[in-house]
DNA sequence: TAATTGTTTTTTGTATACAAAATACTGTTT
DNA sequence: AAACAGTATTTTGTATACAAAAAACAATTA
């Protein structure tokens, strides 16, 4: 009497979890047998989370030799970060140009509990810019640009643990962003979004 | 004796020509048995394929229901092109940011063979726009990037068989994109690039 | 006849089996 | 001891087997 729903999730979950907390290590060879056997599942289950993740560009095929979890050299992170600079911008923009401004209200709200507080909790900080700039793109309502996008987690989640820059510094930022968002002016809540970003990518550049 | 190399691509291409050409039309279910056998293969080959194509966008997986054929709406063609507007804005501002003006060549190269001409081929110039658009992207060295852009193909590839506009219109356009990376004007690149793909938004949004 | 229920068929999700390729190992030769 | 060849082991790629879910079908009832 097997039982099952579908595995495909949390395998997908779990894995992912693995090379992000570094328990698989960059470059290191995906055993399949082996990891299927630690997740209590079959190798077909795994084989879908990896492809997946392959998409992701967590994890790299090379045929008849393997799955391996992918290194990010200092190169592809900054790469990663002009993708985001062209995307976030778009969305920006976007949202400027949009009548309806729910969105404002929300993306401010991700920031709100800090503004009265004097000490800034960089855990809790860290999760709420990561929040903003995933509702930024959710909230364009473009599913394209919403599924392109799950490249620009790869830095938040693999690479940089913690902030690049202290909330003192992009807790202004953020604001421009979405007061330009708000008074409906495309352009400037595009280079908003760009600068900031661009200040982490270059920040990134020199250490 | 089973022999066999990665049927990995072969099942890859010829499922995605299938749903490129229409034989398997949009909505569709894909009975995975049925695709297999026609193609000569097992369920496992085939699958992978299915994965990549639902990460290509042009698949949907329903749990426990199957695999669909992907029904591009008029919304999503136009976010698409939304998205193509950022990207491709972008690769061309990193190439006229570049110092190494190659690509400028390379780029001109695509359509040198229609300035001498009267009549334009349109089939041979919509192959020669599909590739400057490519290029773009792939000169930049941005690998991020030039995955991300996969997307971009769906709509050349799937949707709007034949151009949009006219040669006489874009080719201009297209020499204004690249003397402007050969100029060195980050900004006109990319306002140029933009202009261009919004074009055939905004066109596409009116039929 | 329409709706509902029970049964059969199909199809998915998963596990497993097995051939070929890749890797690790062993023993021999230099 | 280093290099090599030949063999054994591991691991991938593919096919297949089978249980559970879904869908299709049939039969019964209102």
């Amino acid at each position: 009497m097997i039982e099952y729903q579908n595995l495909n999730e949390p395998v997908y979950l779990k894995v992912k979890e693995m090379i992000i907390s570094g328990e698989l290590k960059q470059g290191e060879k995906i055993v399949q047998e082996k990891i299927a056997e630690a997740l209590g599942v079959s190798r077909t289950p795994l084989m879908r989370a990896l492809l997946a993740l392959e998409n992701e560009y967590l994890v790299e095929s090379i045929p008849r030799r393997g799955m391996f979890v992918r290194s990010l050299g200092q190169k592809e992170i900054f790469d990663i970060y002009v993708c985001r600079e062209a995307l976030e911008g778009m969305a920006a923009r976007l949202l400027a140009l949009s009548s309806d401004k729910t969105a404002v209200k929300e993306l401010r709200d991700c920031f709100s509990c800090f503004l009265s507080q004097k000490e800034i909790d960089l855990q809790v900080y860290a999760k709420a810019d990561e929040k903003f700039h995933s509702l930024l793109i959710k909230l364009t309502g473009n599913l394209p640009l919403d599924k392109i996008y799950f490249f620009g987690n790869i830095h938040e989640k693999v690479i940089s643990r913690g902030l690049l820059r202290p909330p003192e510094e992009t807790l202004g930022e953020h604001a421009k962003i979405i007061d330009a968002i708000e008074k409906g002016n495309a352009d400037n809540a595009e280079k908003f979004a760009r600068e900031h970003i661009e200040k982490s990518r270059i920040l990134l550049l020199n250490q």
